[in-house]
DNA sequence: GTCTATAGGGCGATAGAC
DNA sequence: GTCTATCGCCCTATAGAC
């Protein structure tokens, strides 16, 4: 891996997730994920604004995708079922990664550092989520709790499709957590 | 402030909000807080685990007592009113915290690494709200979509508490706030 | 209380693509 | 030549080690 091989971000994101694995994401320096890819500590920086991000690279394209698909959504839609129905199309791309799911769960379950990171990102979409929504006349407070219920029906999706070895369908486990929470909270 | 005045804990968080205010988190050192404080960095060091920390003190008696109210609920109580009520139940101790809460809200906001800090409180009171729910019966997959549920209806009332000054009656808002959840979700 | 490692970034130099 | 990505060296502050 030279100065000027291509694709540096991928790189630095495979060689963070190979050592942060191995050596646990406290025991890795950004300079030796950099070295490991054939890079500087100087040029990690220019990828990545920090250590986290570099394991969370993905989620700018996924929320964009959810945004379109909640503005796509057929105007006679409830808010809940297009906010839903928006999370669960996007376990389409979710596939691509299923081989690191696992691992890289269990990396951040490792690092409170991580975890934090993780809970902006959700933060983020469930944002941009109420956003949506909003743009499509909901009301603001109705839409941040419609967005709220929404990504904790996903992440419930996400973390049984993750147990299940990213195997399971997908839509089916969203649809069900979300029967699940209406069970918790409708009267 | 002398090297051994008592509250040594107290007089740091006062400085830090203080200093945090008038010049932005970014732009505040630890070494100056605990000289603002008269003390040494390193005492710092020994009452909070990071600069962040320092805003979040009250977190953990909030916390415990939100379970033990939920642990003491009747037992015929359903869990997303177990939980909802134990919420509800902490503006008491809220209450305390009143003018300082909007100055520490808009700071939260100015910040990403304060907002981190700040959903992973939210997230462990989360997750104690389901480990008690669970305690009480309830089945851990819906213990903590109901947790999740409950959480996001206390923060979006203390959202509006804050919005209000603080004035307004909290339990009020929290169930107003349930209120609205359900009619989103719920079909 | 001092001392160190590392995150994170500012800046100019430089290597290669075009 | 221009343009862009990378490098190398410098610095500060956090956080923890001793």
């Amino acid at each position: 891996m030279g100065r000027w091989d291509p694709d540096a971000a991928g790189r630095l994101q495979r060689s963070a997730m190979a050592l942060y694995s191995a050596r646990g994401y406290e025991g890795v320096t950004v300079a030796e994920i950099a070295a490991d890819a054939g890079l500087t500590k100087r040029t990690f920086f220019r990828h990545f604004p920090d250590k986290r991000e570099v394991l969370f690279a993905g989620a700018p394209a996924m929320q964009a995708g959810v945004v379109a698909a909640v503005a796509g959504a057929d105007a006679d839609v409830p808010p809940i079922d297009a906010a839903v129905g928006a999370l669960a199309a996007s376990g389409e791309q979710l596939g691509r990664y299923g081989p690191y799911a696992r691992g890289r769960r269990a990396l951040i379950a490792s690092s409170a550092d991580l975890q934090e990171r993780e809970l902006i990102k959700t933060a983020a979409l469930t944002a941009a989520v109420a956003d949506a929504l909003a743009e499509r006349g909901v009301d603001a407070g109705r839409a941040r709790l419609t967005a709220q219920a929404a990504v904790a029906v996903f992440t419930t999706a996400y973390d049984r499709w993750v147990d299940d070895d990213c195997a399971a369908d997908f839509p089916a486990l969203v649809q069900e957590s979300l029967d699940d929470l209406r069970r918790a909270v409708c009267p």
